[in-house]
DNA sequence: AAATCATTGTACCAAACGGTACAAGAATTA
DNA sequence: TAATTCTTGTACCGTTTGGTACAATGATTT
């Protein structure tokens, strides 16, 4: 028997899992059969279950975000970090393929076990965005909307690319907020 | 034993608990303790199962909207029938309180099981949409490009509505994107 | 009223579910 | 090397899963 894994290894491939079959679709046989580690492994590093693995699995997703997306727009220049903000999206989106596991699960039942976790998220990815909005020269009311604006859309868009199957959608979704972004803010 | 429900009388209230649990979440237990109705009368309606429950409840959504919106969209007047989708939209999804099922299906690997159903709901709205916008005066690329902003936007505030409890979010949102459409068709 | 058809509740099925127990092997420390 | 801790595979638990079978009752037709 072997020690190859430890738990942060773990995440990243419940990560896609929970992403591809959603909450209940995702299954212990499923997991066990995509990681390669048994019950014993999994509940060893997650003692609470399927539940602790998800809400772990949220953790890393969120302090992915906070440091590479969230921050840059609270702290960095602010116009920079916008724009930069549309190009890491689109990365960590691979374009529409991959979607957004916090909204998937705010859709459905899920969002009872976590709801914090993904108010949290939301939360703070708009308070961020509107705080660069306002340093890049909108009024108060004008940061705000566009930051709701901008996320729905980025959520909007993943679905959209997803129900049909074109990753070109995603992309061209994010390049009409990008320029609605740039008129406000010149 | 009574002959109280027909199959159209069961499929509105499948909707709902499919829009609340999602596909894999909607248990036969769940089903026979929310509609009342046992197994027997369930597979009688039913005899594909929860793959025909589901897909009933996709074909009804989708004959709403091809009355309520599409058709509008495409027959009436341009203006109008815009204006009237946003108030159509905000009550059907009762502020945000409900989940765009098609949406949601899309998400996940419940796509696979539904793909032209859930293709072609989009890509209606969107037709239908452009074909409005297209008669109130915009050119054929901004009209596919406010379509596509549009539906996606709508997608989107649903995922904020429902992850920050918020349903003022989701009427807002709406509002917002209204006042694009006015602004690019007058 | 007899016969037919539509509807329904109950009992049942094998398979899969999430989770637990635990002994045995690996890695680390003493 | 001995003792200890960290990992892991396997077997097992009771429950729930989606689905089937079917008899019994309701409504409808003849």
């Amino acid at each position: 028997m072997k020690t190859v894994y430890e738990r942060a290894d773990v995440v990243p491939l419940l990560a896609e899992i929970f992403r591809e079959l959603g909450y209940e679709g995702t299954s212990l046989s499923r997991i066990t059969e995509r990681t390669g580690l048994g019950k014993g492994s999994l509940y060893h590093f997650f003692p609470g279950g399927k539940e602790e693995m998800a809400g772990a699995v949220l953790a890393d997703i969120d302090a992915w975000f906070e440091q590479a997306i969230y921050r840059p727009l609270r702290q960095d220049d602010a116009r920079q970090a916008i724009a930069a903000m549309w190009v890491n999206v689109n990365d960590y989106f691979r374009s529409g393929r991959r979607i957004c596991l916090v909204g998937a699960f705010a859709l459905d039942d899920t969002r009872e076990r976590f709801s914090a976790a993904i108010g949290d998220y939301f939360i703070r990815w708009i308070g961020a965005l509107r705080s660069a909005l306002s340093r890049a020269g909108c009024s108060d009311e004008e940061a705000q909307t566009l930051a709701e604006e901008g996320v729905a859309g980025i959520q909007g868009a993943l679905v959209l690319a997803r129900a049909l199957g074109d990753e070109m959608i995603f992309t061209r979704s994010l390049e009409t907020l990008a320029k609605r972004f740039e008129a406000a803010t010149r």
